[in-house]
DNA sequence: ATATTAAGCGGACCGCAGTCCGTTTAGAAT
DNA sequence: ATTCTAAACGGACTGCGGTCCGCTTAATAT
C-alpha cells in the first residue's frame, strides 16, 4: 500500500530511490547530455548511453521506459521553464495581457523553444502517437491555448480549434521549416502573428 | 542514357519491368492488401509480407523501398483519385467554385480520405521527416492550399499558413482524434469549415 | 542454340529499441 | 552481525526495419 509514484525521485514518491539507483540515475544523465552534446540527439542509442555511463542496458529502460522518455527526462527542466513562464511569469506570456497577446507570445515562445530544444523534442516524441498527443505537458499546452480561445470570445469548439493551433505549433513540423526549408525563426513568428490576429479578428 | 524512372512499370520508365519482377509484384501486392485485411495495417512486418508472397526479404525491398513506400504505394490509387477529384472534378471540391469553398470541401475531402485510409496514411509517413512533409503528394496539397489561399486574397506569407492549415489536416492529428477521442468526423468537418471561415472572413 | 549481361533474387546479416529473467545488493528487521 | 526481501541490476535475447552480396535468370545479341 504505497502512492502512485509521479516519477522516481520525485517528492511524491511513497519511499526515496535506493542510493545505487539515485547513482546511476545521475550518471545515466550525465552521460547522455554528453553523447548528446558530442555526437547530436539522433546519433545517440541506447547500447551507447549504457556503456559510456558503464551500466546495463536494462538499467537504461528501467529508468526512463524508452529512448523517448530518456530525451523527456533531459527536457523536463526546460520545459519546466516553459511552463512557469506561460502560467505565473510576466504578461504578455503570462497572465495579465489581453488572451490574443498572450496567444501570439506563447506562440512565440515555443518557436524560441523549438529553435533551442527543437531535436530533442521531436526525439522525445518520436514512435508513438500515443506519446505523441497525450503526453502531459502536449496537454497542457493545449488545455492553454483552448483557455486563451475562450477568453477571447471564440465558442465554436475551442478544443478542436486549440488542436489545430497546436499542430502549427508542433516541433517536428517547425524544424522542418527552419531545418530543411531555412524560414527564419522570424517569419514563423510573423505567419503565427497573422493566423492568430486573424482567427480572432472580431471576438 | 535513360529517362529517369519515375517509378517501376510506370509509362516513364526507359524499359519495362522484367517478367519475373511484375509477377513478383503482384503476388506482394495481393499478399500487403491481404495481411492488411487480416491483421490491420499495424501488425504486418516486412519478413511475415515476403513470407506470404513467397519471395525473399531482399526482393521486398527492392520493390518497396521500404515499408512506408509499401504502403505509399498500397495507398496510390486512392491518392491518385483524390488527387484527380481537386484537381480536375466539379465544384466545390474542384475549380468553379470561390476559393473559400473549395478550401473547406477539400478538408472535408481529407477528413473522409483519413476515415477510410487513414491507418494506412499514418504508416506511410512513419520514421522519416523527410518523407512525411516531402513526399510528392504533401508538397501537391501543400501547393494547393497555398493556391487557394492566394486566390482567396490571402497575401500575407500563404506559404506558410498553408502548412499550418495542412497541420490541422495530417492523418496522424486526425486519426488520434477520431480513434482515440472519438471525436466524430462531423465535428471535424465543422471545426475545419469555422477554422477557414474566420481566416478568409475579409479577403 | 549459345553466349552474354544486367536486372532480379534470396536470405544471412546488421543495428537498434525494447524485454526477460537469473543474480546481486541496499537497507530494514531481528 | 545475520537474515531477509524487494528493488535494482546486467546482459543475453527477441523482433523489426533495412542492407549486402554472391547466385540465378530473363531478355538480348550472335
Amino acid at each position: 500500500m504505497s502512492l502512485i509514484p509521479i516519477r522516481p525521485g520525485s517528492p511524491f514518491g511513497a519511499q526515496p530511490e535506493r542510493s545505487d539507483a539515485a547513482r546511476n540515475r545521475e550518471r545515466l544523465l550525465q552521460a547522455a547530455r554528453d553523447l548528446v552534446a558530442e555526437h547530436g540527439v539522433d546519433a545517440v542509442t541506447m547500447d551507447m548511453l549504457a556503456c559510456r555511463a558503464d551500466v546495463g542496458k536494462g538499467t537504461v529502460f528501467r529508468r526512463f521506459g524508452s529512448r523517448a522518455g530518456l530525451m523527456m527526462t533531459l527536457l523536463s527542466d526546460a520545459e519546466a521553464e516553459f511552463q512557469r513562464e506561460f502560467i505565473f511569469g510576466p504578461p504578455p506570456l503570462g497572465p495579465g495581457a489581453p488572451p490574443r497577446e498572450r496567444l501570439i507570445a506563447f506562440g512565440e515562445a515555443r518557436i524560441k523553444y523549438v529553435e533551442e530544444y527543437g531535436e530533442l523534442a521531436r526525439a522525445a516524441a518520436e514512435h508513438s502517437p500515443q506519446n505523441r498527443h497525450d503526453a502531459p505537458p502536449v496537454v497542457l499546452w493545449h488545455r492553454h491555448i483552448e483557455m486563451l480561445l475562450r477568453e477571447a470570445g471564440l465558442d465554436r469548439d475551442p478544443w478542436l480549434l486549440a488542436l489545430s493551433l497546436g499542430a502549427t505549433l508542433d516541433p517536428e513540423r517547425m524544424l522542418h521549416s527552419l531545418r530543411v526549408h531555412g524560414v527564419p525563426p522570424e517569419r514563423l513568428s510573423a505567419s503565427w502573428r497573422e493566423l492568430v490576429t486573424r482567427l480572432l479578428k472580431d471576438c
